[in-house]
DNA sequence: ATGGTCGACAATCGA
Protein backbone atom coordinates (compact mmCIF):
# COMPACT_ATOMS: atom_id res chain seq x y z
CA UNK A 1 0.00 0.00 0.00
CA UNK A 2 1.30 3.68 -0.82
CA UNK A 3 1.69 5.99 2.05
CA UNK A 4 -1.77 7.91 2.32
CA UNK A 5 -1.25 11.56 1.46
CA UNK A 6 -3.23 14.12 1.94
CA UNK A 7 -3.38 17.38 0.09
CA UNK A 8 -3.08 20.82 1.92
CA UNK A 9 -3.85 24.65 0.25
CA UNK A 10 -2.40 27.62 2.29
CA UNK A 11 -2.54 31.40 1.29
CA UNK A 12 -0.93 34.40 2.58
CA UNK A 13 -2.17 38.17 1.65
CA UNK A 14 -0.83 41.25 3.16
CA UNK A 15 -4.57 42.69 2.96
CA UNK A 16 -3.64 46.20 3.96
CA UNK A 17 -6.82 46.85 6.10
CA UNK A 18 -9.39 43.79 6.89
CA UNK A 19 -12.08 45.68 7.70
CA UNK A 20 -11.73 47.75 3.92
CA UNK A 21 -11.35 44.79 1.78
CA UNK A 22 -13.45 42.13 3.61
CA UNK A 23 -15.52 40.92 0.74
CA UNK A 24 -12.51 40.88 -1.56
CA UNK A 25 -11.71 37.99 0.63
CA UNK A 26 -14.98 35.55 -0.86
CA UNK A 27 -12.89 36.38 -4.41
CA UNK A 28 -9.75 35.00 -2.80
CA UNK A 29 -11.24 31.77 -1.50
CA UNK A 30 -13.26 31.09 -4.61
CA UNK A 31 -10.22 31.48 -7.21
CA UNK A 32 -7.46 29.88 -4.37
CA UNK A 33 -9.75 27.53 -2.45
CA UNK A 34 -7.48 27.43 0.69
CA UNK A 35 -7.88 24.97 3.97
CA UNK A 36 -6.22 28.01 5.80
CA UNK A 37 -5.30 32.13 5.24
CA UNK A 38 -2.92 34.08 6.67
CA UNK A 39 -3.58 37.86 6.70
CA UNK A 40 -1.10 40.66 7.26
CA UNK A 41 -1.89 44.23 7.76
CA UNK A 42 -5.44 43.76 9.16
CA UNK A 43 -5.08 47.14 10.43
CA UNK A 44 -7.80 46.43 13.45
CA UNK A 45 -7.69 46.18 16.69
CA UNK A 46 -9.12 43.02 18.28
CA UNK A 47 -11.64 44.52 20.12
CA UNK A 48 -13.12 45.85 16.65
CA UNK A 49 -12.39 42.39 14.90
CA UNK A 50 -15.15 40.88 12.58
CA UNK A 51 -15.79 38.30 14.45
CA UNK A 52 -18.42 36.82 12.23
CA UNK A 53 -16.72 37.15 8.77
CA UNK A 54 -14.50 33.86 8.91
CA UNK A 55 -17.33 31.56 10.12
CA UNK A 56 -19.58 33.42 6.97
CA UNK A 57 -16.66 32.73 4.50
CA UNK A 58 -16.61 29.19 5.83
CA UNK A 59 -13.21 29.13 7.77
CA UNK A 60 -14.93 28.03 11.06
CA UNK A 61 -11.64 28.44 13.24
CA UNK A 62 -9.41 31.69 13.23
CA UNK A 63 -6.74 33.76 15.78
CA UNK A 64 -6.05 37.38 15.15
CA UNK A 65 -3.59 40.01 16.85
CA UNK A 66 -4.35 43.60 16.03
CA UNK A 67 -3.76 47.03 17.37
CA UNK A 68 -4.97 50.11 15.94
CA UNK A 69 -3.98 51.78 12.59
CA UNK A 70 -0.90 49.63 11.89
CA UNK A 71 0.21 46.28 11.55
CA UNK A 72 -1.94 43.09 12.51
CA UNK A 73 -2.20 39.18 11.44
CA UNK A 74 -4.91 36.68 11.67
CA UNK A 75 -5.05 33.33 10.81
CA UNK A 76 -8.50 31.94 9.04
CA UNK A 77 -9.07 27.96 8.70
CA UNK A 78 -10.89 25.07 8.14
CA UNK A 79 -9.61 22.77 10.63
CA UNK A 80 -9.05 23.79 14.22
CA UNK A 81 -6.19 25.68 15.24
CA UNK A 82 -4.18 25.87 18.62
CA UNK A 83 -2.91 29.21 19.10
CA UNK A 84 0.94 28.90 20.22
CA UNK A 85 1.87 31.11 23.05
CA UNK A 86 5.46 30.49 23.82
CA UNK A 87 6.55 33.26 21.48
CA UNK A 88 8.37 36.35 22.15
CA UNK A 89 8.14 40.20 21.59
CA UNK A 90 10.09 40.64 18.34
CA UNK A 91 12.61 43.20 19.19
CA UNK A 92 10.51 44.17 22.23
CA UNK A 93 7.60 45.34 20.45
CA UNK A 94 4.22 44.30 21.33
CA UNK A 95 3.64 45.20 17.05
CA UNK A 96 1.00 42.38 16.42
CA UNK A 97 3.39 40.43 13.49
CA UNK A 98 3.37 37.10 13.93
CA UNK A 99 1.03 34.28 15.13
CA UNK A 100 1.95 30.67 15.34
CA UNK A 101 -0.79 27.91 15.27
CA UNK A 102 -0.91 24.09 14.92
CA UNK A 103 -3.34 23.01 12.12
CA UNK A 104 -5.15 19.80 13.04
CA UNK A 105 -4.85 17.86 10.26
CA UNK A 106 -4.77 14.13 10.20
CA UNK A 107 -0.42 14.41 11.01
CA UNK A 108 -0.56 18.60 12.46
CA UNK A 109 1.01 21.04 11.07
CA UNK A 110 2.50 24.32 12.52
CA UNK A 111 2.02 27.33 10.56
CA UNK A 112 3.97 30.57 11.16
CA UNK A 113 2.39 34.19 9.46
CA UNK A 114 4.77 37.08 9.87
CA UNK A 115 4.75 40.32 8.56
CA UNK A 116 7.99 41.69 8.74
CA UNK A 117 8.70 45.28 9.58
CA UNK A 118 9.42 47.08 5.93
CA UNK A 119 12.23 48.89 7.35
CA UNK A 120 11.88 52.79 5.90
CA UNK A 121 13.72 54.48 3.10
CA UNK A 122 16.97 54.50 3.68
CA UNK A 123 19.00 51.18 4.21
CA UNK A 124 21.25 52.56 6.57
CA UNK A 125 20.37 51.33 10.64
CA UNK A 126 22.59 54.33 11.93
CA UNK A 127 20.69 56.43 10.14
CA UNK A 128 16.83 54.97 10.33
CA UNK A 129 15.13 53.17 13.21
CA UNK A 130 13.11 51.81 11.40
CA UNK A 131 15.95 49.77 9.07
CA UNK A 132 17.54 48.54 12.17
CA UNK A 133 14.36 47.27 13.44
CA UNK A 134 13.77 45.38 10.61
CA UNK A 135 17.30 43.91 10.64
CA UNK A 136 17.30 42.93 14.52
CA UNK A 137 13.55 41.82 13.86
CA UNK A 138 14.92 39.27 11.13
CA UNK A 139 18.39 38.57 13.66
CA UNK A 140 16.44 37.48 17.01
CA UNK A 141 13.69 35.49 14.95
CA UNK A 142 16.26 33.48 12.66
CA UNK A 143 18.08 32.98 16.19
CA UNK A 144 14.83 31.42 17.70
CA UNK A 145 14.48 29.60 14.55
CA UNK A 146 18.08 27.95 14.78
CA UNK A 147 17.73 26.98 18.42
CA UNK A 148 15.13 24.91 17.30
CA UNK A 149 16.20 23.56 14.60
CA UNK A 150 15.44 21.36 12.74
CA UNK A 151 11.82 21.64 12.53
CA UNK A 152 9.58 19.45 10.98
CA UNK A 153 5.84 19.77 9.61
CA UNK A 154 6.40 23.36 9.44
CA UNK A 155 4.96 26.40 7.23
CA UNK A 156 6.41 29.76 7.60
CA UNK A 157 4.48 32.46 5.65
CA UNK A 158 3.74 35.97 5.20
CA UNK A 159 5.06 39.16 4.15
CA UNK A 160 8.36 39.42 4.75
CA UNK A 161 8.96 42.40 3.12
CA UNK A 162 12.51 41.46 1.57
CA UNK A 163 12.76 40.08 -2.25
CA UNK A 164 15.60 37.40 -2.09
CA UNK A 165 16.44 36.89 -5.40
CA UNK A 166 17.57 38.62 -8.47
CA UNK A 167 13.87 37.86 -10.71
CA UNK A 168 12.35 38.43 -7.55
CA UNK A 169 12.73 42.13 -8.56
CA UNK A 170 11.83 44.10 -11.64
CA UNK A 171 15.66 45.52 -12.07
CA UNK A 172 18.32 43.37 -9.38
CA UNK A 173 20.50 46.52 -10.21
CA UNK A 174 18.28 49.18 -10.01
CA UNK A 175 17.27 47.67 -6.52
CA UNK A 176 20.29 46.72 -5.02
CA UNK A 177 20.77 49.48 -2.56
CA UNK A 178 16.57 49.83 -2.08
CA UNK A 179 14.92 48.56 1.06
CA UNK A 180 13.84 45.09 0.25
CA UNK A 181 16.51 44.18 -1.81
CA UNK A 182 20.09 45.48 -0.12
CA UNK A 183 22.30 42.69 0.54
CA UNK A 184 22.23 42.75 4.14
CA UNK A 185 18.64 41.53 4.19
CA UNK A 186 18.76 39.22 1.26
CA UNK A 187 21.53 37.69 3.72
CA UNK A 188 19.37 37.71 6.72
CA UNK A 189 16.59 36.66 5.10
CA UNK A 190 18.25 33.66 3.66
CA UNK A 191 19.83 32.69 6.69
CA UNK A 192 16.58 32.11 8.89
CA UNK A 193 15.54 30.66 5.58
CA UNK A 194 18.61 27.87 6.04
CA UNK A 195 17.41 27.10 9.13
CA UNK A 196 15.56 24.07 7.35
CA UNK A 197 13.29 25.61 5.29
CA UNK A 198 12.17 25.55 1.57
CA UNK A 199 11.32 28.91 -0.81
CA UNK A 200 8.50 26.92 -1.87
CA UNK A 201 7.24 28.69 -5.24
CA UNK A 202 10.51 28.68 -5.89
CA UNK A 203 10.65 24.73 -5.86
CA UNK A 204 8.18 25.20 -8.44
CA UNK A 205 9.02 28.49 -10.37
CA UNK A 206 12.60 28.03 -12.07
CA UNK A 207 14.87 30.97 -10.68
CA UNK A 208 15.60 32.76 -14.03
CA UNK A 209 11.77 33.32 -14.43
CA UNK A 210 10.43 36.64 -12.59
CA UNK A 211 7.64 36.21 -9.61
CA UNK A 212 6.00 39.17 -7.66
CA UNK A 213 3.97 39.76 -5.40
CA UNK A 214 3.16 42.93 -4.81
CA UNK A 215 3.15 46.59 -6.98
CA UNK A 216 3.44 50.04 -5.77
CA UNK A 217 0.49 51.87 -5.83
CA UNK A 218 2.46 54.93 -7.18
CA UNK A 219 2.63 53.21 -10.57
CA UNK A 220 -0.11 54.82 -12.92
CA UNK A 221 -0.82 51.44 -14.31
CA UNK A 222 0.81 48.32 -12.34
CA UNK A 223 0.82 46.01 -15.18
CA UNK A 224 2.42 48.27 -17.86
CA UNK A 225 5.16 49.24 -15.66
CA UNK A 226 5.64 45.98 -14.14
CA UNK A 227 7.70 47.26 -11.20
CA UNK A 228 6.58 44.00 -9.00
CA UNK A 229 8.74 42.42 -6.09
CA UNK A 230 8.05 39.44 -4.50
CA UNK A 231 7.87 40.31 -0.94
CA UNK A 232 5.93 37.74 0.32
CA UNK A 233 6.85 34.24 1.25
CA UNK A 234 5.71 30.44 1.77
CA UNK A 235 8.31 28.30 3.04
CA UNK A 236 8.27 24.58 4.17
CA UNK A 237 10.14 22.12 6.15
CA UNK A 238 11.53 19.57 3.67
CA UNK A 239 8.82 16.92 4.63
CA UNK A 240 5.94 19.25 3.33
CA UNK A 241 5.69 18.76 -0.41
CA UNK A 242 4.75 21.74 -2.60
CA UNK A 243 2.97 20.43 -5.68
CA UNK A 244 1.32 23.87 -6.89
CA UNK A 245 1.90 27.35 -6.50
CA UNK A 246 -0.17 29.96 -7.47
CA UNK A 247 0.00 33.88 -7.90
CA UNK A 248 -3.12 35.97 -8.09
CA UNK A 249 -2.05 38.71 -10.01
CA UNK A 250 -5.93 39.32 -11.32
CA UNK A 251 -6.29 40.57 -7.33
CA UNK A 252 -4.59 43.82 -8.26
CA UNK A 253 -7.23 44.64 -10.51
CA UNK A 254 -9.79 44.19 -7.75
CA UNK A 255 -11.70 46.84 -6.62
CA UNK A 256 -9.91 49.09 -4.40
CA UNK A 257 -7.35 46.13 -4.50
CA UNK A 258 -4.22 46.10 -1.67
CA UNK A 259 -1.09 46.35 -3.24
CA UNK A 260 -0.28 43.15 -2.56
CA UNK A 261 -1.73 39.97 -4.16
CA UNK A 262 -2.64 36.27 -2.48
CA UNK A 263 0.50 33.27 -3.02
CA UNK A 264 -1.35 30.43 -2.59
CA UNK A 265 0.59 26.92 -2.73
CA UNK A 266 -0.48 23.01 -2.69
CA UNK A 267 1.50 20.78 -0.52
CA UNK A 268 1.63 17.00 -0.32
CA UNK A 269 0.96 16.20 3.48
C1' DA B 1 16.71 62.23 -9.92
C1' DT B 2 12.20 62.88 -8.23
C1' DG B 3 7.68 61.95 -7.14
C1' DG B 4 4.24 59.26 -7.58
C1' DT B 5 -0.70 56.64 -4.16
C1' DC B 6 -2.76 54.38 -0.71
C1' DG B 7 -5.16 53.40 4.48
C1' DA B 8 -6.12 54.88 9.09
C1' DC B 9 -7.76 58.59 11.08
C1' DA B 10 -8.35 63.03 11.64
C1' DA B 11 -2.54 65.99 11.24
C1' DT B 12 0.54 63.04 9.86
C1' DC B 13 2.58 58.41 9.84
C1' DG B 14 3.65 54.19 7.70
C1' DA B 15 3.99 51.58 3.46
Amino acid sequence: MPPLRSVFRIATWNINSLRLRLPLLERLRDALNPDVICLQETKVPDEAFPELAPAALGYGHYVRRGMKSYNGVAIFSRLPLTLHLDWPEWYGKPDCRHLAVTVATAQPLTVHNFYIPAGGDIADPELNPKFAHKLGFLDEVTAHFAALAPLTRTLVVGDLNIAPLEHDVWSHKALLNVVSHTPVEVEKHLAWQNTNFIDAPRALVPHDRKLYSWWSYRNNDWKVSNRGRRLDHVWATPDLKPVAVQTLEEARDWPQSSDHVPVCVEFEI
